[in-house]
DNA sequence: ATGATAAGCAACCTCCTGATTGCGCATTCA
DNA sequence: TGAATGCGCAATCAGGAGGTTGCTTATCAT
C-alpha cells in the first residue's frame, strides 16, 4: 500500500496544521498544477522553505508532484482531504449520539 | 473574543495532528467529562504528558476544563471541531468547482 | 555554447514539541 | 490528624520543525 496514513489521520492533520501549507493548498484549490517557483511567488519565504512544505504535504498525501522538464509541478490530491473530512465526520457523528453533554460536564 | 483561532484553522489542525490527542478526543467522544487521572489510564505516558496534551487541545478550543474538587475534568467541545469540519468542507467545495484536474496536471 | 531559469542537496541554526522527573500544594478519606 | 489521591509547576532533555544560505545540477532559450 503506497497510500500514506491510511488508518491514521494524525499525519494528515499535522500537515494541515500550518498556515503556510494551508495557503499552498489554497493556491492549488483551483485544480491547476503549479511549479515550485510559481508557488513561491507572493511569499516572504524562500523557495527552499516552500519546497519543504510541499514535501510535507506530499508525504501526507495531500498533494502529488510530477516532474515536467526542469520544473516539478504540484497538484492537490482529493482523496486524502476526503479522508480527513470523513474522520471528522465520524467523530462528529459519534458526539451526536450523546446528548446532555453539559449536564455530564458538571455531574461527571 | 475568547474563542481561539476563530479565523485561522491551522492551530486546530495542529492540535489534531497527534495520535495521543486524537485518542484523548476519542475517549471523550461519549460526552462524559473525565479527570486527568482517568484519561491517563491505559496509557504508556505519564500523567504530566497527558496534561500537556490536554492543554494543547484546550488552547485549540477542542476541549474545555472545569475544576471540581481536587480533580479537573475535561470535556470535548463541539464548536471547534465543527470549525475544522466547515473549513475542510469549504476547501472541498472549492475543489469541486474545478473539473479536469488530472488533465491540467499534465498540461499545466 | 552561453546565460538565465528551475530545482535539488546539504549544512546549519533556532525554537518548539513531546516527554520525563522531582517536588509542592490542595483535597478527600479513614 | 495523618495518609492517600489528584493535580500544578519547574527544570531538563532529545529530537524534530521551520527556515536560511550556499552550492551544484539540469533544462530551456538565444
Amino acid at each position: 500500500m503506497l497510500n500514506p496514513s491510511a488508518a491514521d489521520p494524525a499525519p494528515i492533520f499535522a500537515a494541515l496544521g500550518d498556515r503556510t501549507r494551508l495557503a499552498l493548498l489554497g493556491k492549488l484549490a483551483d485544480g491547476q498544477a503549479r511549479s515550485i517557483s510559481a508557488l513561491s511567488l507572493d511569499t516572504a519565504l524562500t523557495r527552499q522553505a516552500i519546497t519543504k512544505h510541499l514535501h510535507v504535504l506530499q508525504d501526507a498525501g495531500l498533494v502529488a508532484s510530477l516532474r515536467v522538464g526542469r520544473e516539478s509541478r504540484f497538484a492537490a490530491r482529493r482523496e486524502t482531504l476526503d479522508e480527513a473530512r470523513a474522520y471528522l465526520d465520524r467523530v462528529s457523528a459519534q458526539w451526536d449520539e450523546t446528548l446532555g453533554r453539559l449536564k455530564a460536564f458538571v455531574e461527571g
